[in-house]
DNA sequence: TTGTAGGCGTTATCAA
DNA sequence: TTGATAACGCCTACAA
């Protein structure tokens, strides 16, 4: 990679800032009418409102949200804080949610935090220093507490959880039925005949890897299987960990009969690990991961997977939040919704055909 | 797919909005003084600073930035405008630029276009109103001129546009070189032997697309072949658009030797319809796309495409932008930067092996 | 229909 | 070291 640098020219700045004031005294109008004609309050001349608005444009006046938002004590704004915004799962989340927001009349302020606790503690204040209306969050894989929301929340900020949420805070969550989603891979592995399953998962103090998990031991407790825990792989969402993981398995000559990873990355890397030592898929070993990524569709063998309606999660997220804001009324419940995802089968784990 | 809705307890608001004056009243200070020490202004008595700091902890004071800014005139906030985050150029070069920018203390605020035109202009006027400190922006497809960024130039707020960039408009522009990137892939198809490669492109108004297929038809040229205009499709970015086209082909009985797509997505429908058609590649058809994304490596073939270096490009585009905002002198010259991309050759174009 | 006055929460200036 | 005052730009009673 390389970089070259050239420079040219340059279009000078014209440093007047334009406020309400100016175009009052330029008009010989009180700065209060400008505001009415520019906000179309019905309390002002239609001749006075159009002059203004057309010298407001001539003179390129650019409206103060800051000022605006200050004075009114809120600006139709509202934070979204997400581990990623480059996993398919939470991009269209926020497609979901522009979908719902931006009709409404707001703005969306996204923070991704990298899975780091840090950065999501300090994207949260920034939105709340920021006086958003509201927060819509996933939250990462570090972390394991909501304290630091609790006193937000007591400040009247009303807050969405979504996918990735905390147990005893009380807010709307809007969630996947892991545990459903999990069931039914584990089940349609076990139909295919697969018994010795192993599943990779995550940090269980997440509620999606632990309902994961369940979903998945409730398969096989319910198929008479008994799950030790050395079927269960529990850091093991990554490519690089799938693997390492199965690596070590055909070293240790310990492949199972299927891998269900509540991660598609992880899934993946075991998928082309078996690939490059010729083990077959999914005749010597199924395997199905969770998230229904893009890719899920074009590995060869395909890979079956769990698709999550995350643009209907966002929706859901966002009208949730909306409704709350908008209702003067101020409840007493907070809601839980839960989609069921969808079992897609591909031919990973297609041993019968 | 389903969604079940429970309800449960709330937990209560305390509705009291803490501010400096609260602070001041309850330490019988002034205002400015509680300003000052949660500032870390060096005028203030140590003792006094940390009795206000712990204080503040205690009513759970949260400073409102909306007010902050309005006064200081600014608040360390650049917006970024791009057409998709969940494109994988688009993410790495968000995460290059909070690289950047975060250390420099200032925030992002991330805005999509989903490639619309009317969705950029209104984003770009929220991010003006919100006095965002400058802009960081990519155009959308249906981009065709900078009008509505002309006169937020003159108002000084500045701008740098990254990958895709207008032309005519004097800001900080940070680029792929393109134009080497389609070369490099050109020739490299012309190296392995293929002759009639056409190329599916976009809309060439966009500098990336005028670009790339000026570097094919340069590789072209110097090969001796002549590049008819049957050679280029216009409209050819998509999945589906690459599926389609490919389809015609074998229907027409047209196929080249090579195809090389601007998009690695059309690419792909290229390579899916052809594989489906049971028709060779790279042995009868060599396929190349552009942007290096994931799956790129995943199909079989794996594709042949050109990376970017995206998280170079964020962070060179940031650097730029906060070197702009901090460095107090005003300078009368535009700097452009561009990246060299890198070749990754796949065997989807590996004839000769 | 328009103008006046005051304040949203903070910070900068000046004075004490 | 601290306090009083004004102002950032806008909006909203209230008055005219």
């Amino acid at each position: 990679m390389q970089s070259i640098v050239q420079v040219y020219y340059f279009c000078p700045v014209e440093n007047k800032k334009v406020t309400i004031h100016q175009l009052a005294a330029k008009l010989n109008l009180s700065a209060s009418t400008i505001s009415r004609a520019l906000s179309d309050h019905p309390r002002i001349g239609k001749e006075t409102r159009e002059l203004v608005k057309r010298t407001a444009e001539e003179l390129n006046y650019k409206p103060n949200t800051l000022a605006s938002n200050l004075r009114k004590g809120k600006g139709k704004l509202i934070g979204v804080i997400i581990p990623r915004i480059n996993r398919n799962f939470f991009s269209y989340a926020i497609a979901g949610m522009e979908s719902v927001i931006n009709p409404a009349g707001y703005s969306l302020m996204i923070c991704q935090t990298n899975e780091n606790v840090e950065t999501e503690k300090s994207s949260f204040e920034n939105l709340i220093n920021n006086r958003v209306d509201g927060i819509i969050m996933s939250v990462s894989i570090q972390t394991t507490n909501g304290d630091y929301l609790q006193r937000a929340l007591k400040q009247g900020v009303p807050i969405v959880q979504f996918d990735r949420v905390l147990p005893n805070i009380d807010v709307d969550k809007v969630l996947n039925d892991n545990l459903s989603g999990a069931y039914q891979v584990t089940k349609h592995l076990l139909e295919q005949g697969y018994r010795n399953i192993v599943h990779f998962t995550g940090p269980l103090h997440l509620n999606i890897y632990a309902d994961r998990l369940e979903g998945y031991k409730n398969a096989m407790i319910e198929a008479g299987i008994e799950v030790t825990s050395d079927m269960v792989f529990e850091n093991a969402l990554t490519r690089e960990e799938g693997e390492r993981i199965v690596n070590e398995m055909i070293a240790a000559n310990t492949l199972p009969d299927a891998i269900f990873a509540a991660s598609d990355f992880s899934a993946l890397g075991a998928l082309l690990t078996l690939k490059k030592h010729k083990i077959e898929i999914p005749g010597r070993v199924g395997i199905a991961g969770f998230a229904n990524e893009p890719f899920t569709e074009l590995t060869e063998p395909g890979m079956t997977s769990v698709e999550q309606h995350s643009e209907e999660l966002g929706k859901t997220s966002a009208r949730i939040l909306i409704d709350r804001l908008e209702s003067n009324t101020k409840r007493e419940l907070c809601s839980l919704v839960s989609f069921k995802p969808k079992l897609i089968i591909r031919e990973s784990s297609l041993r019968k055909k």
